[in-house]
DNA sequence: CTAATTTAGTTCGAATATCAAACTAAATAT
DNA sequence: ATATTTAGTTTGATATTCGAACTAAATTAG
């Protein structure tokens, strides 16, 4: 093997375990920046929610729940303790009785920028020192990954 | 704004996005493509320890409770499971009594490369179309996500 | 226009997962 | 030899999640 090809060998198998191990560390440094924050009470799996229900505002419970992957039942007791905690409105639907549409409360828009601007600071560190066509081809890479996924997803 | 900036805050904004979704996904399909395998009794949670054991060889008990960054009571619980269904075996140390070594089974090494061929088909497809110096500038992005990672986790 | 059916969300019970503290056994230090 | 430390397991408490049964509202069929 030329060491060409070796080095190839090496940015493969690094971006391999990268892929791995980030995705974990985002989730506990999530968790850490949250205990740091103001908003102390929360764990990175509800501010998981809270930026969905953020992103997707005014949909029902059981949009939401299919958005999040997450049963009826699981989302209705994470709301409890999301609205319980002040962070997430349940707001009647006037049409249909049934139906609960689901938004942030100001105190939830206050954690859904905090998390945005952390997730904001993370992208700037990812993308330093590249200029905008390098930008372009890092993206170009994370629309192969999901393009990937989701034909896995299709089967 | 010009459009040139445009496309650029464009970018950044897929990437932020795909950074969020795509871990979730990884975990979900790699479930699915187990059910699909043969190893059918195995979660994607198990998939990942097993994924760990294979790497770090006749590590200790406490030494890969550290790396997953489990307490030492949820490991125990996991072997048991792993070993019961043939994944993983515990080696008694015969330096020092107190110690468990663990290693793969040969069940639990077809697993382990089954799993890994089926990232590096994932890499490849994040990847494909680059060319070797591309593909080494997206290395170093997730270098630079990694420095990040370690520079949060640190404070 | 009722009846039956479907739909949206909640409640409930079972199954898992996780942690931290207490515990056991072995090794090391005093 | 005794006390302390270390490695791993056990245990009890708490969390999470699911899916099935349930309630109430809306829609459809007769």
């Amino acid at each position: 093997m030329n060491s060409q090809s070796n080095e190839i060998k090496k940015d493969y198998d690094f971006i391999n375990e990268s892929l791995i191990n980030v995705y974990d560390s985002i989730m506990r440094i999530e968790e850490s920046e949250i205990r740091r924050s103001r908003f102390k009470d929360i764990t990175a799996k509800e501010v998981h929610l809270v930026h969905t229900i953020g992103l997707h505002d005014r949909k029902t419970t059981s949009q939401v729940a299919h958005i999040l992957k997450l049963s009826k039942g699981t989302l209705t007791a994470n709301l409890n303790t999301l609205e319980r905690k002040g962070y997430v409105m349940r707001i009647a639907n006037q049409e249909d009785h049934r139906i609960i549409n689901l938004g942030l409360t100001s105190k939830g828009r206050l954690l859904y920028r905090a998390h945005d601007a952390f997730h904001k600071l993370l992208v700037q560190r990812f993308l330093k020192g590249f200029d905008n066509d390098e930008i372009h081809l890092i993206k170009q890479a994370m629309v192969n990954l999901e393009e990937f996924i989701d034909e896995v997803s299709a089967k």
